[in-house]
RNA sequence: GGGCCGCUAGCUCAUCGGGUUAGAGCAGGGGACUUUUAAUCCCAAGGUGCCGGGUUCGAGCCCCGGGCGGCCCA
């Protein structure tokens, strides 16, 4: 047992407010106004009779001024460590330095730090620390208390802007008995009760499309799907998803929609549609650009393709461009194959690329001009995919010889490939009018409103291989297998 | 999965063509100091050099295997 600390700790001012308050106060000058703040102790300067400390709280960090003649326990505080969490009850004065402080004529230790804070200039430079230990990060390393501070501030605007338009704000099921919605790997787990296979959703889709069924003309959830592949800077298995539908509505609408959203969440929160990232700069500001993805084919890899090309044309780019192909390919799938090697990272954005083979887009509903092609669209922005959206397929004679076809993809090898989801069938013969879908990686558009440019930076605790330190205390060793 | 780079004290970093006892700052412990700003000064302490093999009279350093992380690629 180590020293019992308060249950609670009366705090009547922040760190921000005392510094708002007392922006105009004289060097040297004395108020008579008595806060009482809480907070870590970040910095301590002894000086004989006299001793200065930081005091961090969540707003920010103010100096803490301590006399040996008015301090109680003055050699206990001056003992306190870096990382100590105390209250401190006293006036706010100004030192003969201009330096604004809380004089200690009360203080309270609130809980220990028993284990040393990193360096108090350097902070933490490992990032397996930051990640790891991210209650230590938070405390020393500011980008990383602004990161998620915006983060919190762009998903509440995001709700509000959605709001305003009426859109209501659903929780579907986590766990799946059908993984779908995506191409994607899917988590497996095991119900033991029902004694069957579960799949961590890879996304809410065909709950939200089954809500629109319901009745729920303009629904939208926020909320973690997991996919089974692969980490990068851009990648975390676990990662949220904004998805909202919108009946009456098609991709046109649901790409003004899109624009107009980033657009406020950016004006919300940065205050400015103009963004720098990774070195470049990249302006929000609506309306974006809208090209098919075979022009955009022909502008980056100047090669005119379409699904009118002779397959072993098509197959003699890939091979050209470097792309692996794989037999069963069709003429949709070896395009966004080419569009992906030569074309998809040349663009910065903002950018609708639009007009997705049906092949590859087994929701979407058929371009109501170019057969062939899907009313599907997804949004480039500073060089990252930010959403994908489209015209839903609302027939289910239509969806589930879509769906069949993925099944056959599977049975070819792809493990990504979808499987026939019978009762999404069910709804949509209940009747689906036409809808526009869309859906946001919330991570994505944090990273790109923040300037960050790895997603570990915005996910607050991303996924790592476990720890593994035996002996030293720090974590338990997991028992052999 | 592949390539490159890294791993030294709680944290940030040194050290070397293989050579007594691996250094420093910060943090933590002692002490000095009545206006500091990463305060300063003095003292003491702090290490399985990621792990396991190998080469060598001698390995933190060279070689092999493994672990973890970063970046790039698939």
């Amino acid at each position: 047992m180590t020293e019992p600390v308060p249950y609670r700790a009366d705090v009547t001012a922040t760190t921000a407010e005392i510094i708002r308050d007392h922006a105009e106060l004289e060097d040297g000058a004395e108020t008579d106004v008595v806060v009482s703040i809480a907070g870590r102790l970040m910095l301590r300067r002894d000086q004989g009779k006299l001793a200065f400390g930081v005091l961090q709280d969540s707003t920010g960090r103010i100096q803490l001024f301590a006399m040996a003649k008015s301090t109680p326990d003055f050699d206990g505080f001056t003992g306190l460590s870096i990382g100590d969490w105390v209250l401190v009850k006293g006036i706010v004065m100004n030192t003969k330095r201009g330096e604004l402080s809380v004089r200690v004529d009360e203080w309270t230790v609130l809980a220990h730090a028993q284990r040393s804070f990193p360096d108090k200039w350097h902070g933490i430079s490992d990032p397996d620390i930051r990640y790891r230990q991210r209650y230590v990060d938070l405390w020393v390393t500011e980008e990383a208390r602004t990161a998620f501070r915006q983060r919190s501030a762009i998903v509440a605007s995001i709700r509000r802007w959605l709001g305003e338009r009426d859109f209501i704000e659903v929780e579907t099921p986590m766990l799946h008995p059908i993984p779908g919605g995506a191409l994607a790997k899917p988590f497996v787990t095991h119900h033991n009760a029902l004694d069957t296979e579960l799949y961590l959703r890879i996304a809410p889709e065909l709950y939200l499309k089954r809500l629109v069924v319901g009745g729920m003309e303009r629904v939208f959830e926020i909320g973690r799907v997991f996919r089974n592949e692969g980490m990068s800077t851009r990648h975390n298995p676990e990662f949220t998803m904004l998805e909202l539908y919108w009946a009456y509505a098609d991709h046109a609408d649901m790409m003004v929609l899109t624009e107009e959203l980033v657009e406020a969440a950016a004006l919300d929160v940065i205050g400015s549609t103009t963004i720098d990232y990774d070195g470049r700069e990249a302006d929000l500001s609506t309306p974006w650009r809208r090209a098919t993805m075979e022009e955009l084919i022909l502008e980056h890899a100047g090669v005119e393709v379409s699904l009118g090309t002779p397959m072993d044309e098509l197959r003699a780019l890939c091979d050209k461009f470097g792309v692996e192909v794989k037999d069963h390919y069709g003429p949709g799938k070896l395009i966004l194959e080419i569009y992906e090697k030569t074309t998809e990272s040349e663009l910065w954005g903002p950018i609708f690329v639009t007009d997705y083979p049906v092949e590859v887009s087994p929701l979407s509903r058929e371009h109501r001009d170019r057969p062939g092609y899907t009313e599907r669209f997804e949004a480039i922005v500073a060089g990252r995919e930010l959403c994908n959206g489209f015209s839903e397929l609302t027939d289910p004679a239509v969806q589930r010889q879509r769906f069949e076809a993925q099944e056959a993809e599977g049975a070819a090898g792809d493990d990504e490939a979808m499987v026939v989801d019978d009762d999404y069938i069910r709804a949509l013969e209940y009747g689906l009018p036409g809808t526009a879908g869309l859906g946001i990686g919330i991570d994505r558009l944090i990273m790109i409103l923040t300037g960050t440019t790895t997603i570990r930076d915005v996910v607050l605790f991303p996924t790592l291989r476990p720890e593994q330190v035996a002996a030293t205390g720090d974590v338990e060793a997991p028992a052999d297998d």
